[in-house]
DNA sequence: CGCTGATCATTG
DNA sequence: CAATGATCAGCG
């Protein structure tokens, strides 16, 4: 799954591709790009993304760059219960472990990628098939000074542990907003991090994640 | 392997 | 029952 359809022009064109899904269900849409629908997630995590990516015609790739590069929009698609809570954490972007010297937030990925959100809410409840899940309206997010704040905050405790070696004793329990948590195929994975004496040495890739209670604060505000 | 898209599944 | 730590798939 990708080859996008053309990329929208505009923010305006981008929403209006979004607002356009809002109602419709997965199975719909991914009939409609004639897409092989999984039966669950276990194995198919980011399905769901790579469909309203394909959709809404976001570029697909693996680098550390808005989904939008040219309108500055980060693509987020966010599983919501019946009762309109948000299930899971949001993945941001991957932890820098090495060569951060000088590293300031307004320079950092995190900081990036959060300056300009589209969140396309879906139904996210394991036990509703996923073709009958629908999708939600979208919602155009940028984050408040308060927002920012918090986000700084948190990064750049995060980071002064990491740039002192004790990115070990990070755990997701850092931060108020944003959090710090493995991401790699599985804990075996290593990377190239900073050791407790300056030295290079190896641990588990980390990511950064918005946590449930900030993006649901998000989502609620503008619905 | 690193990064994208994330959710899973066990634990507290 | 929310949250943490672990995991899955595809691509360059």
């Amino acid at each position: 799954m990708k080859k996008a359809l053309n990329s929208p022009n505009s923010i305006e064109e981008l929403m209006q591709r979004a607002e356009s899904m809002a109602g419709l269900n997965l199975g719909l849409l991914a009939n409609y790009h004639q897409i092989e629908m999984p039966n669950d997630l276990k194995r198919h995590k980011g399905w769901v993304g790579q469909l309203i990516e394909l959709e809404l015609g976001a570029l697909a790739g693996s680098k550390p760059e808005p989904d939008f590069v040219h309108l500055g929009v980060e693509l987020k698609t966010i599983p919501i219960s019946r009762s309109g809570k948000v299930l899971e954490t949001t993945y941001v972007s991957v932890a820098p472990l090495t060569d951060i010297q000088g590293l300031t937030w307004e320079n950092s990925v995190v900081c990036h990628k959060l300056q300009q959100v589209l969140w396309i809410p879906v139904q996210g409840d394991r036990d509703i098939p996923l073709a009958q899940r629908q999708i939600g309206s979208p919602i155009l997010w940028q984050p408040s000074q308060e927002e920012t704040q918090l986000l700084k905050q948190d990064w750049e405790e995060i980071m002064e542990f990491i740039s002192i070696g004790q990115v070990d004793k990070v755990t997701a329990r850092h931060g108020e907003v944003l959090q710090l948590r493995p991401k790699a195929a599985n804990s075996q994975v290593l990377t190239d991090s900073i050791g407790r004496n300056g030295e290079l040495t190896q641990t588990n890739p980390r990511g950064f994640y918005l946590k449930t209670q900030f993006t649901q604060k998000i989502l609620s505000q503008l619905l």
